[in-house]
DNA sequence: TTGATGACAGATTTCAATAATTGTCATCTG
DNA sequence: CAGATGACAATTATTGAAATCTGTCATCAA
């Protein structure tokens, strides 16, 4: 009934437009359709449920906020602990910069993400993943104190909670956070540094 | 109409029984009036506002929080270092237990926390003058690094939130929360002994 | 006089009927 | 045949009329 071929992809652009237009709670399959101009039916031949499509749709968003985190980190020849409050300072950016450019959207995103853990999960695991690299690295240079970069790891993303986890984006809009986020990096890294 | 004199404290009372029988969406000021056999008009001359209502009992509420905190935190003669990690585990202890021992209850008061910012900002008040005062203790015996009291005692706070915020109350069901937070409490001392 | 009451207006919530959506699939089209 | 369609049953959301609630206040009782 179209030039182009429908393709999942496609299908995914529109429910990222319906989302951004509609919210979380009114995006329908037959507005992505509608959108699209097929059939709902058509809708299905690619995604199984509008379950695995909002799942397609955050993964796809989580897939971008790791490309701008790797874009955004300059893996320049510091030592590991420039390297780690680069990162940290990093992943605090990425984020707020979503969750400000357009609130309602980032709000959007994290309803999918709360509706998928399994994507939420790995995502998770790929920003722990991060630290730890680093973290092992300083360990094995001798410029932090030897530690199980595992658990370590774990220990500096939970202190980064509040400028990590979504559920804290409406404290991101307070000027403060910066000097806040910068205060929290410094007393981690301070704890971690070779005596 | 009844034996007792009718005051605002029965009144508090008889709210926190309603709230913990139907939640916080569907408590009215007629169920706390039927509860106590008045009228409904009785409990408005005792406050303005169902609004006010709430507010009165969400400040019991943290201050029995606070009453908690207080009685578990030995001021023994232990060094700054020691009394900090301690106070920052009954911080933790407190909220989990009374998040465990009746999780409803707990999402109702953080509805009514969320609700009246004032009560909840000068809660966080007492919690950060709490740290202040060890963090200073530390600083002038020469056990912490020197340092701004307040600005540190904000970041200590901020690298907790994952084990204060009631936001996070979900993951504190979790068995490994207890490793964490000692593990977080670790880094956060590191950071802050002298050298 | 102090404190409780219940009628009342306006705002909010409930509930059942109505409409829309999800997911399937027999059918159609190129 | 590959791919799209829309009728359909089951589920979920919307709607608007009726019920309930909030907050006020004139009235009453002690």
């Amino acid at each position: 009934m179209r030039g182009e071929p429908l393709d999942a992809e496609t299908i995914v652009s529109a429910t990222e437009e319906v989302l951004r237009r509609h919210g979380p709670e009114k995006t329908t399959v037959l507005d992505v359709a509608r959108l699209l101009g097929v059939s709902h039916g058509s809708v299905y031949r690619h995604f199984p449920s509008k379950a695995a499509l909002r799942e397609a749709v955050i993964r796809r968003w989580l897939d971008r906020v790791r490309e701008d985190l790797v874009a955004a980190v300059q893996d320049a020849e510091l030592t590991p602990p420039d390297r780690l409050r680069g990162l940290l300072t990093s992943m605090f950016a990425v984020k707020w910069a979503k969750a400000r450019e357009d609130p309602e959207l980032f709000a959007t995103f994290r309803v999918l993400a709360a509706e998928h853990s399994t994507e939420s999960r790995s995502h998770l695991a790929f920003l722990l993943d991060q630290i730890r690299a680093v973290v092992a690295d300083g360990v094995a240079g001798g410029d932090f104190e030897p530690c199980d970069p595992e658990a370590t790891a774990r220990a500096v993303y939970n202190a980064s909670t509040r400028f990590l986890d979504p559920r804290h984006a409406p404290e991101w809009q307070s000027p403060e956070i910066e000097a806040e986020a910068a205060s929290v990096i410094s007393l981690i890294l301070d704890g971690m540094r070779a005596r």
